[in-house]
RNA sequence: GCACCAGUAGCUCAAUGGAUAGAGCAAUGGCCUCCGGAGCCAUGUGAGGAAGUUCGACUCUUCUCUGGUGCACCA
């Protein structure tokens, strides 16, 4: 009925679509009415009081069948629709299959860079956030038509792996990294920090190991790829656990053929320029730390094969955009091979790369770190969250099949919410009460209300092929539900624009709490049938939503728990 | 030093430049003859500071304060 509305405000203010479209808007409250047309910025060009302009707009418009009420209230124009009518055509609009989603994205790929861990390292909280993130980006960009590429780029190249294979000839024993697996790879790491801090000739070593690793040498490579595969298996166990897949594992070592095209791409467009014995892109005139290609001893760095990345993956999926999931403190970074790209004559990378940064997460207030121990794996929580859950199903509901698949819906699902729920910019301080705790504005809250509709929807005899009387759905909390509902297709698409998965579990959080409220005033199981059968339906419609908009955020919905 | 990001209720966070700045947590008090109490209802406290742009600023600009992050051979 929007549409309508427009039109009408077009006819009377003679104003064109855009314009009308663009000024109209809803309500902060149910009580200013259904939508409102603020007459401020029409001031000016009428050269007349908004008020005045508000009540001239609602003389022209006049009776009409759609309108029970206008009111003029200051500068707004605030229209009151006709309730039943309004009822019926936002129950039709969210009633029809694939509601939110859309065709905006046909024929165009995206490709998403995320996750990303560091071989040979523990999967940490902060690893969470970028694969969380990714997956929903995912799932967003998928549910308005696009096609995605899900990309795992792993930090499976550079000078770490010197470090580790010195570490590992001094200090490893082939045992004891196949009985610990990643645990013996990140011991040994830390130790060859620790041991670097007193002998510096130890970095000149690791970094020459992997400048063999670079020309191809078969004793490095052997390592490497061991200690690759036994990562991989890990954070395979992780993915899993989280219910999420990459449709490409091409790490950075993908890209160690191509880092010579690249080299011979910015001499020839003579960008490159020796400093310091290294090899770099000046960037002084962007306001930019210089960006590092080569480095003295030749080797490649990660910029290098980000940008041989950025060509590859151009050529191969000829991509519409290309998201880098990243914390905000690489930003600088990907400014610079942004602006490298550009320089070396790419139009398209200025709007079609993006970095997409998030704040840092901190562990009760403190760095995370490694080396001082003040860490927590990722499957550490996905797993105590899932241990919670099911102590709280057994003091809840102790006859509940499939509990242990229950468990890791709800477990999972609150820790993806947890993370998903704030803005992506915001610094996370890691605080295990928080994140389990599953009262309020939480995962498990949703999924809760998911189940509520379930249990309706089993609990009542209804009939689905009903013709629903939307003049039995006039109660505030039904109104109200309906209008929130209703906000799903542009949320979807806010969320994609803003690259901001928070717009949906926010949408999810008030779909869920408007629910609630609505469940509190309104009886579903109710002797008429006409008004069963309407309740019915928007409970059935509430359970749809939930499930649609919880799966944009990776979670899924147990029907019951 | 330079650059970027963030400052909103006791805490964690919302709010396409618009109406009386909203939620959750915590606290207190209510709500099951009723579809699941992981719920619902009620009660209180407010924008780091200063200028500016605008009819109108939590939102945009500048300065400033506080916290965080980054700034060459790690990723």
């Amino acid at each position: 009925m929007k549409e309508q509305i427009i039109e009408l405000i077009m006819t009377a203010a003679k104003l064109d679509r855009e314009t009308v479209a663009g000024i109209l808007e809803i309500p902060p409250k149910a009580d200013m009415g259904d939508y409102a047309f603020p007459c401020f910025q029409l001031a000016k060009t009428l050269r007349k009081a908004p008020p005045a302009i508000a009540a001239d707009i609602a003389a022209k418009i006049g009776d009409v069948d759609i309108i029970d009420k206008l009111e003029v209230k200051g500068a707004y124009l605030n229209f009151f629709l006709k309730k039943e009518m309004f009822v019926k055509s936002m129950l039709e609009r969210a009633d029809t299959a694939n509601f939110g989603s859309s065709a905006a994205g046909k024929g165009k790929t995206i490709c998403i860079d995320y996750s990303s861990p560091n071989v040979a390292k523990n999967f940490h909280v902060g690893h969470l956030r970028t694969t969380i993130i990714g997956n929903s980006l995912y799932k967003i960009y998928s549910k308005l038509g696009y096609h995605v590429e899900r990309i795992n780029h792993l930090g499976d190249w550079g000078t770490q792996f010197g470090k580790l294979i010195v570490a590992y000839k001094a200090w490893g024993s082939r045992e004891a990294v196949e009985e610990n697996g990643v645990a013996e790879l990140m011991r040994l790491y830390v130790k060859f920090h620790e041991e670097a801090d007193k002998n510096d000739a130890l970095n000149d070593e690791a970094r020459a190991w992997f400048t063999k690793m670079e020309h191809g040498n078969e004793e490095a490579l052997e390592i490497w790829r061991w200690f690759v595969d036994i990562s991989l298996k890990e954070y395979k166990g992780t993915y899993e656990l989280l219910g999420m897949e990459f449709d490409h594992y091409t790490g950075e070592s993908f890209y160690r053929d191509k880092t010579a095209a690249v080299i011979e791409k910015l001499q020839n467009a003579n960008l490159l320029e020796e400093s310091e014995g290294a090899r770099i892109v000046d960037l002084e005139e962007y306001n930019m730390a210089p960006c590092l290609i080569m480095k003295k001893d030749g080797s490649s760095i990660y910029a290098t094969r980000d940008l041989a990345a950025v060509y590859y993956r151009k050529e191969t999926y000829d991509f519409e955009k290309c998201l880098y999931v990243t914390g905000q403190e690489q930003k600088l970074h990907f400014a610079q091979v942004f602006k490298v790209m550009e320089l070396l004559g790419n139009d398209w990378a200025k709007d079609s790369l993006v970095h997409i940064p998030y704040g840092l997460v901190s562990l009760e207030g403190a760095k995370l770190s490694t080396r001082s121990g003040n860490i927590i794996y990722a499957e550490d929580i996905l797993l105590e969250a899932i241990d919670k859950v099911k102590k709280t199903i057994e003091e809840k509901n102790p006859n509940l099949e499939d509990k242990d698949e229950v468990a890791k819906i709800v477990g999972v699902g609150a820790i993806l919410f947890h993370d998903l729920y704030n803005q992506r910019i915001k610094d996370v301080s890691f605080k295990w009460d928080k994140v389990l705790n599953f009262d309020g504005e939480t995962g498990p809250y949703v999924q809760y209300t998911y189940v509520r509709c379930a249990s309706i929807l089993r609990a009542v005899s209804y009939d689905e092929n009903a013709d629903i009387n939307c003049g039995l759905l006039l109660d505030d909390e039904a109104v109200a539900l309906l209008k929130e509902i209703n906000r799903f297709p542009q949320v979807v698409m806010d969320a994609a624009e803003k690259y901001e998965p928070s717009v949906v579990a926010r949408f999810a959080m008030d779909v869920a709490q408007s629910f609630s409220r609505f469940y509190n005033a309104c009886r579903v199981n109710v002797e008429d049938t006409d008004l069963r059968n309407a309740r019915v339906k928007l409970v059935a419609l509430t359970k749809n939503t939930l499930k649609d908009a919880l799966d944009l955020l990776g979670i899924q919905c147990p029907e019951q728990m």
